[in-house]
DNA sequence: TTCCAGGTATTAC
DNA sequence: GTAATACATGGA
């Protein structure tokens, strides 16, 4: 399926900086709206979020993904924390950027976020040739999966317990509000905020996050936020440990289960194997695999763990997806 | 009004 | 070991 591309705007507005990211097979609307990260919104025809405490534009364009960002405002130091750069770097093309060039250099943390350096045909090349993969790929072509910060992963999917995904993506917003340093923004610009560190929320009640809209989740952000600030969990050594043993790290968190570990080691800890079964994907398993028929819980991920191969999670995303999207599979 | 939402922990067989 | 149930809240 080839993505919806809008013409390229042709200077970044005043006290902005832009680079492009070249990317092949990439649709950047159905990888942001596709329920892995809930700090997207679409505004006009570009998304509007924050990544790595960032406040980011992303506009797809025939070579790939156009990135806008703040420049950094030398007299606000508490909002510096801009740019597609590390800042020291960023000063120095500011003042190439603000004379209307853009900038076209590289900026390495977005490019692993996005990860559009990953050829995703042959990850897609790794799977099992059956109807319902093909299918959902055709479907659902250049879907990717991001790279995001793991705390900010787990205390998304935390909130994600029986609730949909336009609701999850209201509650991390007032999290976020409530609680998130403020980060530069273009001028006029709503403000934005990052998303609060294990430590900010740890220091709160679990009452002030109730408040936030998010119920009985409130306990386990709460009780789990503690537990990463004290250190009993090191979320990015996360990424150095075997599948297996940060699997056994992440469950032994209090409200992480099967499903809110598999998604926080697919979509921040680097394991391509991790396979999330939510409503959703049981769904489409039974329905795409087994004919519709009952299948025990433990059968679903019997066949998760062993017919996708490698990059199992990627399978996992496009039928999730393609399930939501385009085949509206119910019961 | 009733049902359901990218689940988990607890309790009951 | 597997099957029901409570848990808050808001949108459809």
């Amino acid at each position: 399926m080839t993505p919806h591309v809008p013409a390229p705007a042709t200077q970044p507005e005043p006290g902005t900086q832009r680079c492009l990211l070249p990317a092949r097979n990439y649709d950047l609307a159905a990888t942001l709206d596709s329920g892995q990260s809930f700090a997207w919104t679409l505004v006009g025809d570009a998304w509007e979020g924050v990544a790595h405490q960032c406040w980011i534009r992303l506009r797809q364009v025939p070579d790939g993904i156009e990135a806008t960002t703040p420049l950094p405002d030398p007299k606000s130091p508490a909002l510096r924390r801009v740019g597609l750069l590390a800042p020291d770097k960023a000063r120095e093309t500011c003042a190439v950027a603000a004379s209307g060039q853009a900038v076209e250099s590289g900026s390495p943390w977005l490019t692993a976020y996005l990860q559009t350096d990953l050829d995703l045909s042959a990850i897609v090349d790794t799977f099992p040739p059956d109807a319902p993969l093909i299918e959902a790929v055709k479907c659902c072509g250049g879907l990717r999966i991001l790279r995001q910060d793991p705390w900010e992963c787990l205390a998304s999917f935390l909130l994600s317990a029986t609730k949909q995904i336009v609701q999850i993506r209201q509650i991390c917003a007032t999290l976020r509000r409530r609680f998130g340093s403020p980060i530069a923004v273009p001028a006029g610009h709503t403000p934005a905020f990052a998303f609060p560190s294990a430590q900010t929320l740890a220091s709160t009640t679990e009452s002030d996050l109730r408040q936030c809209g998010m119920g009985f989740r409130a306990r386990y952000l709460h009780q789990t936020a503690r537990r990463v600030a004290r250190g009993d969990l090191d979320l990015l050594n996360l990424r150095s440990l075997p599948l297996d043993a940060a699997r056994t790290r992440l469950l032994e968190l209090p409200g992480v289960g099967p499903k809110i570990s598999e998604c926080v080691l697919l979509f921040s800890c680097d394991q391509p194997r991790a396979f999330p079964i939510d409503v959703w994907v049981a769904r489409a398993l039974r329905r795409l695999y087994y004919h519709g028929r009952r299948v025990p819980a433990g059968e679903l991920r019997e066949l998760a763990a062993t017919h996708f191969g490698p990059w199992a999670g990627h399978a996992q995303q496009f039928l999730f997806h393609y399930a939501r999207r385009y085949a509206r599979l119910t019961h």
